[in-house]
RNA sequence: GCCGGUGUGAUGGAAUUGGUAGACGUGCUUGACUCAAAAUCAAGUGCCGCAAGGCGUGCCGGUUCGAGUCCGGCCACCGGCACCA
């Protein structure tokens, strides 16, 4: 019989669904594992073989995991507000709900016809009111904290999506989306108080067990940077407090710059006798986007403020004062001691506006670039910190400010607070009420949730206000805490929102009263092993960990942080190394191939595909290789045979595939893996399998090509299903062979190899290799001196001429 | 500029603590089967050379009996951050 695979995959998919093998159970006395995969927004263009990589990996995980006795937990739900479907629903005049919930249903045959082992009795939707409930009640509880709060301030805001982004979602000065500029624009904004975390988010790095490429991202991220605070005095008597990481270096300050927006210059303006320059330069620079900013990054503009000038504390001078779009208004205090000898945009700065530098930091010349450089140099024309090293100078220059009280040590981090709202329909509600004499007040967490009204038209608004601002009768409420007139806040909360808890809610996704049970989550916590996008890493990610320590800080989960393991996969490329792209045209669609080759060959070439951390192009032919292995087995498996125990030919092969299979899996070297299952298969080509060499392979097969695998298990009638099998056990003595091939080198190099039995002794292995021809003629006229064997592996001979 | 990562056959990629470089797959060559093709099976396949042998893991140097692996110095490509004081 042939190998229909079209046939088998829909009978096992339907065994499946029916006995529900991956059923994770709450309070199991089985030692629990929670593997997560980010789950998917239920675009428009249906799964993708981007999806099927890191969702066939975790999957592979967990069914071994499930094979090695543990109550797994595998889940999967839809991330599904957001952007595109909105957009899709404007176009087309739909209602979103109607385009989340068809993509979904899509969304739902296509994993499922992957064979994925999913509990899906454990689906979750974020734009299901019961969800997204959660989520509201979790921001309220941010709000009760003092964690979400409402400010006006310039924020990023895209052109095209007429939206605010978070800093996150700005990607070169563009939007992460849409590709479109991104602006300034002074906006009332719900802000997340992230920056209250930076501290723990990355001091608990240390103890997880995430890829260090991600903590690496995330540290930078975060941008933690130790200084100094000093005041600087004025002519106006009054004080500029600048941020330096490089107090040691304040006698070389010959200037200040502070942000164009910086508050001080209200006061300033009118003792100055270039007003309208000034005013000019801040216009200017409010107008520019972050995309010029960074376009003109290398080129220093400013103005300086005519009327007001600094004094040094330290020497006494009085220096001038600029303002200049190289110093950030969001950054350390928005001002800056200058120190032109010793930081390269100061440097730039000084330059050309004719500025003295001074070194004061010996080293470098400082005529030419500045001296950077922290570890080697030695403190001159610095008074009192003369010849001193930088480090003990940084160290002296504090205590000395502190003395005099002028400044401070201080840490600052790069981290901005996340800001939280979105003018767009799409989102879940913020369950805030304005009230003219209570400010903002929170829903009552028994009217959660608060539900997106119906509207007419979704398009976001010129004005910069949220689609459902329009609805009237939405909007004017009544204040929970006075009960006078109020009005709705009508921006939605971003895409991150309801993916910052989700694998909380897979827990216990039933739950009316609460997010998930305690007990549910004492169970489950934490995530055991989380793969995901590096994409996500300083976005979802780091939002999610912030929201979980919050959540842990007011006792509603027992961990501090949600995920023990991160790990991540590269991308999948187009055959021609490029990015997949409509637009190239080289999409690959995995319902071709699972039409073409089945969802076990999919599954298994894209394992095989190549190094899981690294991008891997896509190789039709290739995929025809994994096809090709699964014939081979079905070849061999399907006729009956006999000998429950390991055949003698096969027992090192097969015990070693069992040790490499199963410690690849858990390193995540799939490819490997594979590689050595076909190693198996081919063993068994040159010497007939027993019933028994059969069943382990078939074993080892099913976490990667599960229908097969039950197919052939089945046919063999070896009772029950593969999935439910216990991962067999390898015997470490029944591993080796009887002999070994030993390399021969002489000086160093490859000669030949001899055959030795395993584990003889230093003498046998160079008798052997000296009984060899090549040697025999290699050694002609010459003697040993000197000879290292390696057991089992290789001999090497030292020759010399004889004398 | 800063921080990561990666360079291995025609090709995707393998190589424990330094110990036979190129596992496994693709492609290619040859043979078997076939009227033929596909499929399948078998053999071969790093490069140069008839051979002996020589040369080979981005480049240059070093350590070592022995280096893809360790050390020093470069080059190229990819990713992240980017005026964060």
């Amino acid at each position: 019989m042939k190998y229909d695979f079209a046939s088998i995959e829909k009978k096992w998919q339907e065994i499946w669904e029916k006995e529900k093998p991956f059923k994770a159970v709450n309070g199991d006395k089985r030692p629990k594992f929670y593997s997560l995969v980010e789950f998917p927004y239920p675009s428009g263009q249906g799964l993708h073989v981007g999806h099927a990589r890191p969702y066939t990996a975790m999957d592979v995980v967990s069914r071994k995991k499930r094979m090695d006795g543990y109550n797994v937990l595998f889940p999967i739900g839809f991330d599904a507000f957001g952007l595109p479907t909105e957009n899709y629903a404007i176009k087309n005049h739909i209602h979103p709900a109607k385009v989340t919930h068809d993509n979904i249903q899509n969304f739902t045959k296509q994993l499922k016809m992957l064979g994925f082992s999913f509990d899906w009795d454990r689906v979750i939707n974020t734009t299901d009111p019961e969800y997204y409930k959660w989520t509201q009640w979790i921001f309220i509880q941010m709000f009760k904290a003092g964690l979400a709060y409402k400010t006006t301030m310039p924020v990023n805001w895209c052109t095209s999506c007429k939206c605010v982004l978070a800093n996150e979602e700005v990607v070169n000065g563009v939007c992460e989306r849409c590709g479109s500029e991104v602006v300034r624009r002074e906006k009332s904004q719900w802000m997340l108080r992230i920056t209250a975390y930076a501290q723990r988010l990355l001091d608990d790095l240390d103890d997880l067990d995430y890829i260090e490429r991600v903590k690496i991202q995330q540290r930078n991220w975060i941008g933690r940077s130790t200084g100094a605070e000093v005041d600087f005095g004025t002519t106006e008597g009054d004080k500029l407090k600048v941020y330096t990481t490089r107090p040691d270096t304040i006698f070389g300050a010959t200037y200040m710059v502070i942000a164009p927006e910086h508050h001080i210059l209200q006061k300033w303006l009118p003792k100055c006798s270039n007003i309208d320059e000034i005013e000019e330069y801040q216009r200017m620079a409010a107008r520019k986007s972050d995309f010029e900013r960074t376009e003109v990054a290398k080129d220093k503009t400013g103005v300086e403020i005519k009327g007001v000038r600094a004094i040094n504390p330290v020497t006494g001078d009085e220096i001038p004062i600029f303002i200049s779009d190289y110093v950030l208004a969001t950054y350390g205090t928005g001002a800056i001691m200058a120190v032109p000898g010793h930081d390269d945009r100061d440097w730039d700065f000084a330059r050309k506006f004719g500025l003295p530098i001074i070194e004061v930091v010996k080293g470098g010349n400082v005529e030419e670039a500045a001296y950077t450089d922290c570890e080697s140099g030695i403190m001159v024309n610095s008074g009192f910190l003369n010849g001193m090293p930088v480090e003990e100078a940084k160290k002296k220059i504090i205590e000395w400010m502190e003395s005099k009280g002028i400044g401070t040590e201080k840490v600052n981090f790069k981290l901005r607070d996340w800001v939280f709202s979105r003018q767009r329909y799409w989102g879940e509600p913020i369950p805030m009420v304005y009230c003219e004499k209570c400010g903002w007040v929170p829903l009552p967490e028994e009217q959660l949730p608060l539900t997106l009204p119906d509207v007419e038209n979704y398009e976001p608004t010129d004005d910069g206000e949220s689609p459902i601002s329009k609805m009237t009768d939405w909007v004017n409420t009544t204040c929970p805490h006075c009960g006078g007139p109020a009005k709705r806040e009508t921006d939605t909360m971003p895409q991150w929102a309801g993916s910052s808890w989700y694998f909380l809610r897979y827990m216990d996704p039933h739950n009316d009263n609460a997010l998930a049970s305690r007990e549910a989550l004492d169970y489950w916590s934490p995530v055991d092993w989380y793969n995901g996008g590096m994409e996500h890493t300083t976005l979802h990610l780091l939002y999610s960990r912030f929201w979980h320590k919050f959540l842990f800080d007011i006792g509603v989960v027992p961990t501090k942080e949600p995920y023990q393991k991160r790990t991540s996969h590269g991308m999948i490329l187009g055959e021609g190394n490029e990015k997949m792209s409509k637009s190239r045209g080289n999409v690959v669609n995995p319902n071709d191939i699972v039409k073409e080759y089945g969802a076990d060959t999919l599954r298994l070439y894209i394992m095989f595909i190549g190094d899981f951390e690294k991008a891997a192009p896509w190789s039709s032919k290739a995929v025809k290789g994994c096809k090709r292995f699964l014939d081979r087995i079905w070849n061999l498996a399907e006729s009956p045979l006999t000998g429950d125990a390991h055949s003698p030919a096969n027992e090192a092969v097969v015990n070693r595939s069992i040790k490499k299979v199963g410690e690849d899996i858990e390193s995540m070297k799939f490819n490997t893996a594979i590689a050595s299952l076909m190693e198996l298969v081919n063993a068994f080509y040159e010497h007939t399998p027993s019933r028994g060499d059969i069943k382990t392979l078939l074993t080892l097969l099913s976490p990667f090509a599960p229908h097969i695998a039950e197919e052939l298990w089945e046919k063999q009638g070896f009772g029950g299903m593969a999935c439910m099998q216990s991962w067999p056990k390898y015997d470490e003595s029944k591993m080796v062979e009887s002999e070994k091939e030993i390399a021969v080198q002489i000086n160093g190099k490859l000669r030949c190899t001899v055959v030795v039995p395993v584990d003889a002794d230093d003498e046998t292995v160079i008798a052997a290799a000296k009984a060899h021809e090549k040697v025999a003629r290699a050694m002609e006229g010459m003697e040993i001196v000197r000879s290292i064997v390696v057991k089992n592996k290789l001999v090497n001979l030292i020759l010399k001429p004889v004398k």
